[in-house]
DNA sequence: CGCCTTGTCTACCAGTTGGTAGAGGAAATG
DNA sequence: CATTTCCTCTACCAACTGGTAGACAAGGCG
């Protein structure tokens, strides 16, 4: 479990700064921020507390810079997304895709969006701060598009809002799933992107379609 | 702040029994299970943690009481909303009403369901459990529902999963939208309520709408 | 070589955690 | 009246919390 250790003595240094940040995601995703301590961290990691708090001054600048590297995860998420620069559905669909994959080989990401999304989160400002740029970017793509007429007309701030909880609760909400009968399988993970992404054509195309673009 | 308090030992009893389960709610669905303390608790109440612990042997057992508790409410509210007997979408704007009219004047239980729903919570599957007819209910019913060509046609367990994350997503993740701007008013909130039911009527409405039902 | 920086450790600490033991007041019951 | 039952309390406790102080080993560097 603990292979690397002495070993490791000789590089040193910032590798450990990475493998803690790593596993706080994971910790602070999985149990919250009340839920997660540090003698606890330090034991899954093989080490002592005190080394991470030599790392980070406080347990809560331990959590922001989880945070703020998470933050770039999904940044880069929808970056990545947006880069191929399509119209309408098929955008949309690209978001929800790339969030999927993100969602697949990195699960904790979400897991600390949800934790840090609590209304009594330490910090629910800092990844607010962080995203508000997405946000805004989200919704001015959507108004664009309903003026265009390829995205059904509503209020685009909370219709962002629904799809925000459509995809962000289908995909973190795995123990609903769970009691429920589903095991959360990549299989069924693929099936439910396909599932969520008929519900959201079907919420999103317009009434009357416009011609399928320029 | 705790008015009744030696004047109440006349009646005593349950009364107490009482105000912890309802305290506990607030405190469990607003800081979780883990950044709930049985100290915090019982100061909020003006009593001892031991008084705590005589009506409860545990923590654990508190919060199981707890979810017990808020899982009756919940499965009232749908109770009601199904008493009906309506039919296609005006049965699910009906749930939906109903489950903001709770989210409205006792957030806590919402707050709690976020709580339990996380995949590490303790007892995750008992509100499972609890809430596991229901989704039986109501699976059945979109199934139904869509054999009448009263509903799209999909996969109902998918689109089941799909709804509660819009709505609870949609009614919980308030600090979301504070991050973003919207202060969430009570005019807002009945705003965020048609909003979603437009979202959810233009996913849920048949290609081929059939005559509106018996 | 000796000195300084870096990174991890041991040793502690005060405060908080959930939980136990049992005293004692009030009211019902004989 | 005495006894018992119900309820809340005071007094503890061991384990754990985040955090401080400082020893010590390993390189890098003059």
């Amino acid at each position: 479990m603990v292979e690397k250790f002495a070993t490791v003595r000789s590089m040193a240094g910032s590798d450990t700064r990475r493998r803690i940040l790593d596993t706080a995601l994971a910790a602070f995703g999985r149990d919250g921020y009340a839920g997660t301590s540090l003698d606890g961290l330090a034991a899954e990691l093989g080490i002592r507390k005190q080394t991470i708090l030599y790392w980070f001054p406080s347990k809560l600048d331990l959590f922001e810079a989880v945070v703020d590297d998470a933050a770039v995860d999904l940044a880069d998420a929808f970056d990545e997304a947006a880069a191929g620069g399509l119209a309408g559905l098929d955008q949309v669909q690209a978001i929800v895709d790339r969030v999927f994959r993100l969602a697949v080989h990195r699960p904790q990401v979400l897991g600390l969006v949800r934790e840090v999304t609590r209304p009594e989160s330490p910090t629910a400002s800092r990844l607010g701060a962080r995203i508000r740029p997405l946000y805004d970017r989200a919704r001015d793509f959507l108004t664009r598009e309903m003026e265009a007429g390829r995205i059904r007309r509503s209020d685009p701030a909370m219709l962002l809002l629904s799809l925000y909880s459509a995809v962000v609760g289908m995909v973190t909400e795995l123990e609903v799933q769970r009691t429920v009968g589903f095991e959360p399988t990549l299989r069924s993970t693929v099936m439910r992107r396909r599932e969520l992404m008929r519900f959201l054509r079907a919420a999103l195309t317009p009434e009357h379609p416009a011609p399928a673009g320029p």
